[in-house]
DNA sequence: CCGCGCTAGTGCACTTGTTCACAAAGTATT
DNA sequence: AATACTTTGTGAACAAGTGCACTAGCGCGG
């Protein structure tokens, strides 16, 4: 009679936490550590100590009061809970300059990630090998995600590409799709969808950046009067 | 006589949430629309209106009532807002793969931003090119930031350099970072950071997709007998 | 000039996330 | 066995973010 049969539904805050920790983990229990306290490992994630324990505590009660968390047990405890104890195989679309980046990129399949397949839309690079893999035309792109069993899809491809490659990868059965491309695209329901945006990242750092300098609010803002001009109507 | 002088501290949330407004803007005004309506920039930048016009509002009051934002305007109150109206340069530190594409990426340099260093530890990379900048020794850091205005500095090294860079960095007069190495790094008040983590990212796809199939809670767990027999150190 | 239709702006209730602070529960020590 | 010390787990206060639903204001057509 287990309590709390399934009454956890883990915050969407916590999950995104979660891989720091395992992270933070695997480098503790590299250094032969067997216990580490919320604060130890909230140090090393960068989070405060009561985050962490109210996070862990999401998951069960599995630290020991005066002692800590045993690493190794709560390793496993998070690696269960994120998917890790099985391999993802993933499907990079868009061999460009970024998805070959991404293709060679060693911390993929070291954490429970495997590219299993590479496929652009330019014949050009097909059967190019990238990262010892074989660069296959979009349109077998369903053939290799149900024969692969892929259900992860890495899209890199450029911004006007970005939807149609969604809908193919839905289509294709996808049903975790990691965005890169600088666009919104959107997916039905059950599909989920995490983006990655270098330009969105710059401009908010450049937004503390200004703030810090020269932020002198004097009431309305009045636009250039090139920009001012450009308002009237065209039409 | 200014209504709330500099009342507005616009929420974080919103502050990140601007740039995704700024592109869809981009792309409207591109199409040589006028106008939008909340309605509208929802659709594109993949946010609900409400959300939108209490966004927008925190910049003022530029909307009008029964038509809509004008496009124009908008997107020269925001790029003001993010500190766009002025041209970043930017120092990329690390230059493998990774460095290399965001070296290479063209929408880097489109929208306010500019590669204007790239630096890395290892001497074999010094004077190669990149996207036709020279890679530069590390130690020259200071150097560059100082002489070419550098305020953001991007970290593309492996995780065990991330921390070092990061103090490099803020040495060399950096404040803000954007951090692609899996670690975590501490930075001095007043320095922003952000971080774009392609495992963290994985991983939290991976929970939501083991939840969809099996995720069935039978009470407190306990981890496999391998698992726990791993726990031995591997020295 | 009036009224209709449309859409921004916003107060308010609600949800989610964070932090504090303390009781509970364990270890270590004498 | 009792006391001191450490650290978890969590209730409760607080803060931030979201979304509804309504009001205010604008443009346009008659």
């Amino acid at each position: 009679m287990p309590d709390r049969l399934d009454g956890r539904r883990i915050p969407e805050a916590t999950v995104a936490r979660l891989p720091l920790y395992y992270r933070a983990l695997n480098e503790t229990a590299e250094r032969d550590i067997e216990t580490v306290s919320s604060e130890q490992l909230a140090d090393l994630a960068g989070v405060n100590a009561a985050k962490v324990r109210k996070d862990l505590s999401y998951l069960g009660s599995y630290g020991t009061r005066g002692v800590g968390y045993a690493v190794e047990f709560l390793l496993a405890v998070i690696s269960r809970e994120l998917g890790l104890t099985q391999d993802w195989p993933v499907v990079i679309v868009g061999i460009g300059n970024l998805g070959q980046a991404l293709a060679n990129y060693g911390g993929f399949g070291a954490r429970g990630f495997q590219v299993s397949a590479l496929v652009d839309a330019d014949p050009a690079k097909h059967g190019e090998k990238v990262g010892g893999l074989a660069v296959d035309p979009i349109e077998s792109l369903a053939d290799l995600v149900a024969m692969r069993g892929i259900r992860i899809g890495v899209i890199a491809t450029p911004a006007a590409a970005a939807q149609d490659v969604t809908d193919q990868l839905v289509d294709a059965g996808i049903s975790s799709i990691l965005n890169f491309a600088p666009a919104i695209v959107s997916v039905p329901e059950g599909v989920s969808l995490r983006k990655v945006d270098l330009a969105t990242e710059l401009q908010i750092l450049s937004y503390y950046q200004a703030e810090r300098k020269s932020r002198r609010r004097v009431g309305k803002f009045t636009p250039d009067v090139q920009l001012q001009a450009t308002t009237a109507k065209t039409s």
